[in-house]
DNA sequence: ATCTTTGCAAAATGTTTGCATTGGT
DNA sequence: ACCAATGCAAACATTTTGCAAAGAT
């Protein structure tokens, strides 16, 4: 799948300065196989599943550090959990359908909203833009019946 | 400000059956009086800063009632809080430009930006699509220094 | 050998809930 | 009088932190 994100991963970890270890590998091919953003919770759980049992605080620096080298973006989409998902050196990236129900997550794309996003991004001068985040909120076809 | 908001929403309150009560209309009041979303930590500070000391639930609670009433937005930025500010009936609305250095919350209209979300919005059909959020993360002027 | 990473448990943070009391109708 | 709104404290959920043990270089 985006292996190649994984050896890009341990690469810039190498370059800051990290070591390797375990939990924090198990994590990131986790993320790797991963379609759409998960939370730690579910990261954590998933781990344990496949026998790769991984404590909960290693699951939450090793996302807070991939988040400050922008190796995953951090996505909060409402129901007071965060979620992470990969963020491929590309800089190609989707949004997000949030039901508000079940809380299902699914990914959108739109190069339309990008370049609108872009030029807003340029236009607004009081801030230094970087990433940003679209969240259409709604209901799942499950949902709505 | 938006005092015909505050019409709005009482209405909209006793419709739905709820009786008046002194802690909901401080929080209501100073909703209307706000320019951006705030969170529920910020509205119970102010609110016992002006002398009107409302316990956390009721802020909880009536941020809650006014937010399944679509009376308020809900918005997650990304510090583990939620951030709460007025739903004009007109259904007008802005994003919002977020620190994340320092937290600061600023507004921004686009109507391109509204017009992009309202088609694709429409084209989702795996969805029902209803509130959307925008936030562009960055740094404030301030804090670039 | 040194210094990181890991896991556990405890703490911190944000939010919700139970319940007795106050207050609106 | 009735029943909802409020405030407090306790419960709860998520995330962060302190520290000893295991692991990487």
């Amino acid at each position: 799948m985006s292996s190649e994100w994984i050896e890009h991963a341990e690469a810039r970890l190498a370059e800051a300065g990290y070591r390797r270890g375990g939990a924090r590998r198990a994590v990131i091919e986790l993320l790797a196989a991963g379609h759409c953003a998960m939370t730690a919770a579910e990261i954590e759980e998933r781990l344990r599943e496949s026998g790769r049992r991984v404590g909960r605080a290693s699951v939450y620096r090793t996302l807070e550090q991939l988040d400050a080298l922008n190796l995953v973006t951090r996505l909060d989409v409402g129901q007071g959990t965060a979620r992470y998902e990969v963020a491929l050196p590309s800089g190609d990236h989707h949004h997000h359908l949030v039901c508000d129900r079940c809380g299902r997550v699914e990914p959108f794309e739109d190069p339309e909203l990008e370049a609108t996003i872009e030029r807003i991004s340029r236009r607004v001068t009081a801030f230094h833009v970087g990433e940003h985040d679209v969240v259409l909120h709604g209901e799942c076809a499950r949902c709505a019946g």
